[in-house]
DNA sequence: TATTTTATTGATTGACGAGTCAATCAAAAT
DNA sequence: ATTTTGATTGACTCGTCAATCAATAAAATA
């Protein structure tokens, strides 16, 4: 069985099962020889690709925001216009493949992890601050706001997060109308 | 030394020093010692008097809360009219007492614990129907679609606590200031 | 005064889990 | 054919921590 070039497909399927486990369990507190079984391999093959716990658990931080950050980007590619492209950055917040059960409950994890872990703390500001970069830029030809505007959609996706996270919902639709129909009334009402 | 009475207080010393070093160490794994000693007591007697430590963080939980619905209840006291009394609700998610660095960051730390704990699962279900249904009662005044603008606001005020718990901010106003544009601007816009 | 109740501690137990390590096996390289 | 390198496991160590448990002391009660 001991083939040659492992190492990549099983770091990606722990990174994978351990979004899942954690997605499912709600709690970081998961051990590494339940990430490692549900990845198929053991625990001592986990420490030996990721060396430690907590580098598991950042690549898998690391590994939710580049799907997200691919999504933007592609959502932005075929977007037309300041507000299309607002649209388009947003909704790529809730994407199926990002606004899932499992991904946002693991999500709220990590946000919780960024608390005690400086690491992980900086990587939420990389996220924190593309989002807001992003919205920022289209803004401005929309508002005399901008800034304002931003962190209020940007604290409102994470409010709408937590809340799916702690009721389990999957992606809907709503969650996108939500928002949008914030920034519309923030647009028309703070011209 | 052994008084007699002694158990309201040292439930209360311990209850704070739960918020405190949870808030502080931005984790819920703080150990029972850590707190306790924190209290001025030893680990045993906080076991005696809570019996475990998941009860002992539910009752931080349940403080909070407590505080917090003693703030809106004031609050609401001295509101005049539909418009004031929302006002109120929302400047009491940002209270001195209320809106604090180490009370944000247990807080957040709270959240995730209620993904794996049905009990806190429960409490935070109380805080969130509480507070729509303050806000759903004086929107009905003001606007057509009260549900939709209280979802708003609670998941907007959700996303203001979360990133305050993680950015380390103190109380200012301006989280207050944002809320309250936000919601002018959806009551003027969805009217 | 004797007894019961409450307060309090420090030591101990027992479980659990992260990380390490030596040993094994198979492919690749020489 | 021999050696080297990467893959893989299971057992073992070590620390940590929640929870338990006498044992003690001081009030309150009888």
């Amino acid at each position: 069985m001991p083939k040659i070039g492992m190492e990549p497909k099983r770091r990606s399927a722990l990174v994978n099962a351990a979004i899942d486990e954690i997605g499912e369990a709600g709690s970081l507190d998961v051990t590494v020889a339940q990430i490692a079984r549900r990845a198929g391999m053991s625990a001592g093959l986990a420490h030996h690709y990721f060396g430690g716990k907590e580098q598991m658990l950042l690549a898998a931080m690391r590994h939710i925001l580049a799907v997200f950050s691919g999504k933007v980007r592609d959502g932005l590619h075929e977007a037309k216009g300041p507000h299309g492209r607002l649209e388009a950055v947003i909704c790529a917040n809730f994407e199926d493949h990002v606004f899932d059960r499992r991904k946002t409950s693991a999500w709220l994890s990590f946000y919780a992890m960024a608390q005690s872990n400086t690491k992980a703390a900086h990587l939420m500001q990389i996220y924190q601050r593309r989002l807001r970069s992003n919205l920022v830029h289209d803004l401005r030809a929309l508002t005399t706001r901008p800034e304002e505007v931003a962190l209020i959609i940007g604290a409102l996706i994470d409010g709408v997060y937590l809340r799916a996270a702690l009721s389990g919902e999957g992606p809907h639709s709503m969650a996108t109308e939500t928002v949008l129909n914030t920034l519309d009334a923030l647009l028309g009402d703070m011209e």
